[in-house]
DNA sequence: GACTTTATGGTACAAATGTTCTGTGAGAAG
DNA sequence: CTTCTCACAGAACATTTGTACCATAAAGTC
């Protein structure tokens, strides 16, 4: 990605905090009464520089079409520590992306009950989002799958097979695994990602 | 929230879809011919209707500004069973939203490292997003916060406080709490969420 | 100095676009 | 039946808006 100049980064930035705020692209002459300028040129050649770039794009002659290329969310600002007092914020720009990258159409998501992954450090109230399978037969063993079992009920459990016998494993030792015929199994997706959310204003 | 009638959930589907695959609301003219009509007024009169019935919004007279007021995210079709073989998918409309409520400008996220907040079933490699504190007196014992003490480096941990007194405790008994006077700690951010990116392709 | 890139102001134009108005018709509610 | 709401077509209009063109100037590069 190459770099930007500072009226071009001034633009871009200021691009994304409207587009995040309004959920849409501004036009050529908002853009040019933020910047302070008094002419939409400099404006479409600002824009045109951010393109060739590789930074935003738009559908030429219609309005207020600007993408932006570069995932949107939410800045990763550093690592953390989480074992002793050893790391500070940096200044990386890694992105935590949950427009594009991260979901796409068609994946779900569930809210879990109970406590059978609870060794996966999955818990209870927490929401998986599964992503649905193309090709059951691609499954790798050890991936962790919504499954249905004789039309009875979607769990999430560990996939495990072997030949024609499917294995479902819970991740709680006080739990029994499923042994079934592999025709038995419908794989209604896999696990892809998982958020728990905290209220902060908890006592 | 108001019912809609064929035409408008048409309409207002076909939105939701247009704008989450191109950043940007359509024109009237581009639904017109999405909805196989062939005059601009009819799209107009859903609009509004849709609009007084509080699902959207947009800015008078100004191209492409229509804005979902209703969340976007992904559909939480149901809960999962993770004990024992009990639930099925549902018809819920809970959507899990990535986009406005669950996050808000401001918003960071961090990468974990370590294993000290296992218990409360955070791991080394999940990313945490932390929320900035405007007031650090409001701030409720038993709080998940990233703080840095002393200047040294941010950790993240449990916030108790007694008096001037802060105990920052981690959630794994191989760690020992970190006891010291709330001068010399600086909350940097209360938890808000948790993040944790499974890759289906691993073996 | 000569040349290129970038930034800016000003103006102009065609296309895109939101909006309004008129008229017609179907269906539900009273 | 009357009334109301909603749906659709067609046309027209004013504004918004992307784009193009011309000219000036500053800064860096050769």
């Amino acid at each position: 990605m190459d770099a930007l100049t500072e009226v071009q980064q001034q633009l871009y930035d200021w691009l994304i905090d409207y587009i995040r705020q309004n959920q849409h692209s501004p036009s050529i002459r908002q853009m040019m009464r933020a910047m302070g300028l008094r002419s939409p040129a400099p404006i479409q050649s600002r824009l045109e520089h951010l393109r060739n770039k590789g930074y935003i794009d738009w559908t030429e002659g219609k309005a207020r079409t600007i993408r932006i290329l570069k995932p949107m969310g939410i800045p990763i600002l550093g690592a953390i520590a989480a074992g002793s007092v050893v790391e500070a914020f940096t200044d990386s720009v890694e992105q935590l992306d949950f427009s594009s990258s991260l979901l796409r159409p068609g994946d779900y998501a569930l809210r879990v009950r109970g406590d059978s992954m609870i060794d996966a450090l999955i818990d209870n109230g927490d929401v998986v989002i599964m992503r649905p399978v193309q090709d059951p037969q691609a499954l790798k063993n050890g991936t962790i799958v919504a499954a249905r079992v004789n039309g009875d009920g979607t769990t999430l459990k560990y996939y495990h097979r072997k030949g024609n016998q499917v294995t479902l494993k819970p991740a709680n030792r006080n739990y029994k695994p499923i042994e079934t015929p592999a025709m038995e199994v419908e794989v209604q997706g896999v696990l892809v990602g998982m958020w728990r959310g905290y209220n902060p204003v908890a006592s």
